[in-house]
RNA sequence: CGAGGUGUAGCUCAGUUGGGAGAGCGCUAGACUGGGGGUCUAGAGGACGUUGGAUCGAGACCAACCACUUCGACCA
């Protein structure tokens, strides 16, 4: 299976693809831009669901589902976030079809016109600021804090698997607040819940920044980020969350009395994270072996594969593997035994090396007679042998173990892949030749935004957040600026 | 939406001047095997992307369309 298997450094994108659909996670389907989610593919999206949603709980919200079809005089209402999102939108004109007049095949009844066209949603701030109005009439009805698991679709010309997609799976949470402050809070609660997600679930270091005006959220007064950085030194943004300000609140008149009596427009925040994740999760630790999983989010922990050579050996050693897996799973360690005599033993490492599972254990007749079992980890690719008693205490402690090396590994690269540039020349040449994550001063105008992003193909990640402030030039006009930004090229 | 490329078995692809549709992998059955994708034998599997055209004759030539893909513009 993975023979052929390309290396990182020989096609990046290739073994990005090849990942995919050889761990079996999703395969393009016969809707173009449109990728299905496979089993495999889907279990760690619910992982990761899982985790988000009890952290989401744990903050107060509650979840809840608004339609996926928007009248489309909705989506006009609010300037900006029309003109973001125009252009890539699917639109339903008619509700029915009939049998084509020469027999063959089936057609658009046009008879069927829709009075007001329907947008499938890119995202649902309208539709849901038009039902919050219905909601709010008080300062007591505050705060809603709602989030929907939904499915989104951005007609996009190029698609890559998880990456960029036409249909995507996210969440989008939508909160209605009495003040900016408190508005603003949970938009900077919701992007630390983001970074945590990120770090101890996926391994995954970020950099929790601002987003440049050219780069915000379209209905957004600022958006804050969290940028990952990958293997192939490109940058990529794995959660969002905006401060809406008023704006739909305004659009779509959305007023409260305040304790005073007074009538005002109520303050909003929105933020998501998609099934891009799963890319994120796939470049920020996978090798040339194939996909390489935290034990987190690993839909399977540990397989145990049985080793003999008759039926006897068969029923003993699959016996003790039997009695290892209930141990485990005594700790909450999700197991998967495969004992298939339709598989070799060695056909089974590589099919679980490639599908990224953290632990592999094997039991043979040695082992038996040992008291031992055989161990390895998918991460570093060691093997040992384990005294077999207190055996899920070990393998507890081995998975954190990896958690906690993955993530080092990952924080190790990014710092390794930062670097500070002074000057025009040297930003393109570690552009060119390094990558990753670029400290420079800007001048805070989009003008030399868009400027460097036509020469270098680079955009602004992110103004950090924690950053110092520090005086120098611009790195590109040479005017003065009070900090570096992040700037990198990004998926 | 612009420029290129590719459509032949489940997958990857070969197919010469236009004349009998093939290979490897995978799949099925059996035997030997079994601590890193094993070997051998036998077998199943095809509207050659679609439509039209020139030809005695097209997988191959011509045209249109469709799909996929790479690179650009756009984007999470």
């Amino acid at each position: 299976m993975a023979k052929d298997f390309l290396k990182r450094e020989e096609n990046y994108s290739k073994w990005y693809n090849d990942i995919v659909l050889k761990a079996g996670l999703a395969e393009n389907s016969a809707v173009r831009g449109c990728m299905v989610i496979k089993p495999y593919g889907y279990a760690i999206w619910e992982k990761m669901q899982a985790a988000l949603d009890k952290m989401f709980k744990d903050t107060g919200h509650s979840n809840a589902y608004f339609p996926l079809f928007i009248p489309k005089s909705f989506l006009s209402k609010e300037a900006d976030h029309v003109e973001g999102f125009a252009k890539e939108c699917a639109v339903v004109t008619h509700y029915r079809l009939k049998n084509s007049d020469n027999g063959d095949g089936i057609i658009v009844d046009e008879n069927a016109k829709l009075e007001e066209e329907l947008i499938v949603r890119p995202t649902s701030e309208t539709i849901i600021w038009d039902t919050y109005r219905k909601w709010v009439q008080s300062y007591r009805d505050l705060p809603i804090l709602v989030n929907q698991w939904a499915n989104v679709v951005r007609w996009e010309m190029r698609t890559r698997l998880f990456l960029r997609t036409a249909e995507f799976l996210w969440q989008e949470g939508h909160t209605a607040h009495a003040t900016k402050e408190e508005a603003i809070e949970e938009t900077e609660k919701m992007l630390e819940v983001y970074t945590e997600f990120a770090e101890k679930f996926m391994a995954t270091p970020v950099i929790k920044g601002l987003k440049s005006e050219n780069e915000r959220f379209a209905g957004a007064i600022e958006t804050y980020c969290i940028e990952a950085l990958m293997q192939d030194g490109k940058a990529l943004q794995a959660g969002t969350s905006h401060f809406l300000g008023q704006n739909f609140a305004k659009a779509f008149d959305v007023k409260f009395s305040n304790k005073e009596g007074k009538e005002e427009y109520v303050w909003a925040s929105s933020w998501g994270v998609s099934t891009r994740l799963v890319g994120a999760l796939i470049m920020a630790h996978s090798d040339d072996n194939g996909l390489v999983l935290p034990p987190k989010l690993a839909p399977i922990q540990v397989a145990i594969i049985p080793i003999y050579k008759s039926d006897e050996e068969y029923k003993i050693t699959c016996e003790k593997a039997k009695e290892i897996k209930k141990e485990l799973e005594s700790k909450n360690i999700s197991v998967k035994l495969d004992d298939r005599d339709t598989h070799k033993p060695g056909w089974k490492f590589n099919e679980y090396e490639f599908k990224g599972v953290p632990v592999r254990i094997a039991v043979g007749m040695r082992d038996i007679k040992n008291k031992t079992v055989e161990v390895a980890r998918r991460d570093t690719l060691e093997k040992t042998s384990y005294q077999e008693a207190d055996i899920a205490n070990k393998i507890e402690h081995l998975l954190e173990a990896i958690q906690d090396n993955l993530y080092q590994k990952a924080l190790t690269f990014r710092e390794d892949n930062t670097t500070k540039v002074d000057s025009w020349d040297k930003f393109k040449e570690v552009l060119d030749n390094k990558g990753g994550f670029i400290l420079a001063h800007w001048d805070g105008t989009a003008e030399t935004e868009e400027k460097i992003k036509q020469e270098t193909k680079a955009t602004i990640r992110c103004i950090p957040l924690n950053s110092i402030a520090e005086k120098g030039k611009c790195v590109y006009s040479g005017n003065p600026s009070e900090k570096r930004v992040i700037f990198a090229r990004a998926y």
